[in-house]
DNA sequence: TTGAAAGCGCTAACAG
DNA sequence: CTGTTAGCGCTTTCAA
């Protein structure tokens, strides 16, 4: 017994001194630190009576792996870090939680920033995961068009999968639905129910008040929508009049006055598709406020699924997207990037229209 | 130049090359590690000329601090762990969004966990955190009565602070609603309004079904509700039978089944204070398959606001808590012990009563 | 005002 | 099968 490292006192008292580390380990143990780490980590060879003495030594210590030196060593962390628009809002808290579960299921811990989809906050998350040396990031672009940001980190060491919104021009393998064929699939219901004058409001964070044209910025989902809806009406020879469409930012006031002043047009349109769930909220505040019934004199479906949706009267019709499906198969990707190196493709996950009572039919 | 370190190549392709280091910093500036770490840390004594120097070179490097190496050396991490039930439950995720919020605000870095309400998950989460060593945790404890892992974090270096739910006989301080005076004064408008037939839907993870009779390990944002809601009827001079009262576990079918057994009793309670949210809509669910309108046959106040309360017809009346202020103050008492070490007092939180319209008057 | 050097706790290459 | 040892990148005395 030469060690001639700093006598750290091997007191058991739990509260006065400070957490064991693997050499105090290793000395009870009576082994060095080498066969210490091997017997913990269950890596080489150790005897199976070594192996037990130190386990024991461990838990006598109450030992606990310092991560932070662990992480150090290996130049990456055990984490994975996710910038998103807003983990309040219901359909990224549902994907936070796939996230996190999945990550958790692979030995990952998740780190969550929010972005507001403001850009400048989402370059300093970035950056911030970078110093971090997360093992990856999962990010929710707040921008269809400013990227080097993205691909700065993603073409480094830290691995990237985008979330929910394609960006042109980026090798960053991306999650997304098929907004375009759900919108168009509502759209098509509201045809098939013999509506004709068909609504559309779409919120978007690059809106700055509700307007009648596409604002510049606006994210893929939202765009895609939007497409969507216009293919399923041109297919039937139909039209989509500024009246009946508005973009806005995601405030229930805004949202509100969107719905109202699309409401109030002459002729008022018979449907609305509303691209999310805070904008269906809208519609039924506004219809409320108008004497108007959704379900009867304004059919409605939303996208994106909430446990209201089918417990309300009427129960309404959504495009329900595969949100916890969507955030484990962008850890998956990432995960098999981080580890396999490979470079992963996009995947676009399908939606399904589920059709309650939102949509009534409407007598020719 | 007689620095015997390793040469590391200081190309500035970003892609081929590791990231740069504080000692490839140090060298395109010609002066030592000591001396960049200063310049770039912005403490100690430097030349406003050998500052920008060194800032310069950090920017030709594209130079990122490894926040590993600092967390190792500081022996502690910029980062807030966060254990609760479920991140893609509402009040979870609000509470969420005001920690991260806050925590970004005071330089710190957020680390999610669900346990869904199970203990081992909890112990675990705990456990995997203080690995990491996190400068604290925020937890939600799952179990009223088991304590000991978080006396174990809670007391030795890693801080903590509970949110929503009270622990017995534990030194940690506790950010909570009034829960008791929420419930009160719901039942308390109940009865103002005419109502004597008044039923309480519980929800309790310790519940494996419905049941009339409170389970082991309630929480105690639960239990407190109850106690509210009992106090007011007993003020009143009201009886809770067994029959208007179901505890159940977070299970869509199951609230509607409790829902359900409560509004077939006979006679029927004319109104129901809800729990939560998911009680709530577990309640429009019942109602709407038992032809029972709730604000005309059924009288409702939940608690939680959630953004389509105001928008339904009727417009549900709710308790409101404070949900963001509540994970603002969680934090800010945890930093302030993580900072400087004062022990911090529990915090108890008012709630308000919204009155819409799912309170109907009962006609005497 | 700057530099040299000693670790933080862990892992892994190499030697015994 | 086990021990010795050399760092990972950073901060911080202590000396110059």
């Amino acid at each position: 017994m030469t060690q001639k490292e700093k006598t750290a006192e091997e007191s058991q008292q739990s509260g006065s001194s400070r957490p064991a580390r693997l050499l105090d380990v290793a000395r009870l143990a009576k082994v060095s630190r080498a066969t210490a780490a091997r017997a913990l980590g269950g890596y080489g060879l150790v005897t199976e009576e070594t192996r037990e003495r130190v386990a024991a030594a461990a838990r006598a210590l109450n030992y606990r792996l310092n991560e932070a030196a662990r992480a150090m060593r290996a130049g990456r962390t055990q984490v994975i870090g996710v910038v998103l628009a807003d983990i309040s809002n219901s359909f990224f808290a549902s994907a936070a939680r796939a996230i996190i579960d999945t990550c958790a299921s692979l030995g990952y811990q998740t780190l969550i920033v929010n972005t507001d989809d403001d850009l400048k906050t989402e370059i300093e998350a970035v950056q911030t995961l970078t110093e971090k040396r997360v093992a990856g990031m999962i990010v929710v672009p707040s921008s269809p068009d400013h990227n080097e940001h993205l691909q700065k980190a993603g073409a480094g060491e830290g691995r990237m999968v985008l979330l929910d919104r394609r960006i042109a021009d980026i090798p960053v393998s991306t999650v997304t639905t098929d907004d375009r064929g759900g919108a168009r699939e509502a759209v098509e219901l509201f045809i098939a129910r013999g509506h004709t004058r068909i609504g559309l409001v779409v919120l978007t964070a690059a809106a700055t008040s509700q307007r009648q044209s596409e604002p510049r910025g606006a994210v893929s989902s939202a765009r895609d929508r939007v497409l969507g809806a216009r293919e399923a009406l041109e297919a039937a020879g139909l039209d989509l009049p500024k009246a009946w469409l508005r973009y806005t930012p995601n405030n229930p006031r805004m949202i509100i006055d969107a719905v109202t002043s699309i409401l109030r047009a002459e002729p008022r349109p018979t449907a609305i598709l509303a691209t999310c769930e805070e904008i269906a909220i809208g519609v039924l505040a506004a219809c409320r406020a108008l004497n108007l019934v959704v379900g009867r004199d304004v059919a409605l479906v939303s996208f994106d699924e909430s446990p209201w949706s089918g417990a309300l009267t009427p129960a309404i019709s959504v495009v329900q997207r595969p949100i916890y499906e969507m955030g484990r198969a962008a850890v998956n990707l990432l995960v098999r990037q981080i580890q396999g190196g490979e470079a992963g493709r996009d995947v676009e996950m399908p939606t399904i229209l589920i059709d309650r009572e939102s949509v009534f039919d409407l007598a020719p």
